[in-house]
DNA sequence: AACCTCATCAACCGCCGCCCC
DNA sequence: TGGGGCGGCGGTTGATGAGGT
């Protein structure tokens, strides 16, 4: 025998929340004790599954949520915790005060993630994305150097990847320019006099990675790290 | 103005782990 | 102790709007 469903398919509505469903879920939510979500749609005369009714609360009616768009330090916290967390979105969440994690995750896929691949930073492993070619020279060349030790995660990945910890994969659509315009996606500037250091998506020659507590910055064609942008007190956006 | 393409995000689906009987 | 019920999680989908042609 299956499992019974979490609600009769043929009684629930589904799509989009209207405006007197809300209301009803919220009036619910405020007037009572807490129950099962399974019984609340009847008890909250809603026509919708449980699921949908704890969905809508959390990630659109709760109170408190902060809605509209991350901050600088909100995006540099994600992609921090998204190194050493992986997926994780709930995790994620809990260190974000008013996020969801539903709106953890679209934004990191929508936003996020575009724009680390535009900088050469392979946004599952954290790692650096190089050309397949110069992959192979690095791997021919005696200096060899470990990449930094981003996460566990990272490490995971760079284990089973043939013995190198370089991503390959997607080297060949996300370093190369010459299809692209030459704009500057991003800069790094010092805490003292070292002036603004930019990044463009036309860089062959560096790319960022993020090393679960902050940024450091990679030579591509050695993947040699250069520094750590917190060891020199330098920000990123 | 009409159509097409792409980006965004709310919502759904199915699986998993915990808890209770 | 095992099985069922439930909530929670993460992946995915699809509706909608914006921008481009």
């Amino acid at each position: 025998m299956g499992r019974q469903p979490c609600c009769d398919k043929h009684m629930v509505k589904k799509g989009p929340w209207t405006v007197e469903e809300d209301r009803k879920l919220v009036q619910f939510m405020f007037t009572n004790q807490p129950c099962r979500w399974r019984a609340l749609p009847k008890l909250a005369g809603l026509a919708r599954c449980g699921k949908s009714c704890r969905l809508r609360w959390k990630n659109y009616l709760q109170p408190d949520l902060k809605r509209g768009c991350f901050s600088q330090a909100e995006e540099h916290l994600i992609i921090d915790l998204h190194a050493s967390l992986g997926n994780r979105w709930s995790k994620m969440a809990a260190r974000l005060p008013g996020r969801t994690d539903n709106e953890i995750k679209n934004h990191w896929n929508t936003h996020i993630k575009k724009r680390l691949i535009k900088l050469g930073i392979d946004p599952v492993t954290h790692q650096p994305l190089i050309k397949p070619a110069n992959a192979a020279a690095a791997a021919a060349q005696t200096t060899t150097v470990d990449p930094p030790p981003s996460s566990a995660e990272a490490h995971t990945a760079a284990s089973t990847e043939n013995s190198t910890p370089i991503n390959t994969g997607h080297g060949s659509d996300c370093t190369s320019g010459t299809d692209r315009g030459a704009s500057m996606i991003g800069c790094l500037w010092g805490a003292e006099d070292e002036g603004a250091f930019p990044i463009d998506e036309d860089d062959e020659l560096w790319a960022l990675s993020s090393n679960g507590s902050g940024f450091s910055v990679w030579d591509r064609d050695n993947c040699m790290e250069m520094f750590d942008c917190d060891d020199l007190g330098m920000n990123y956006w």
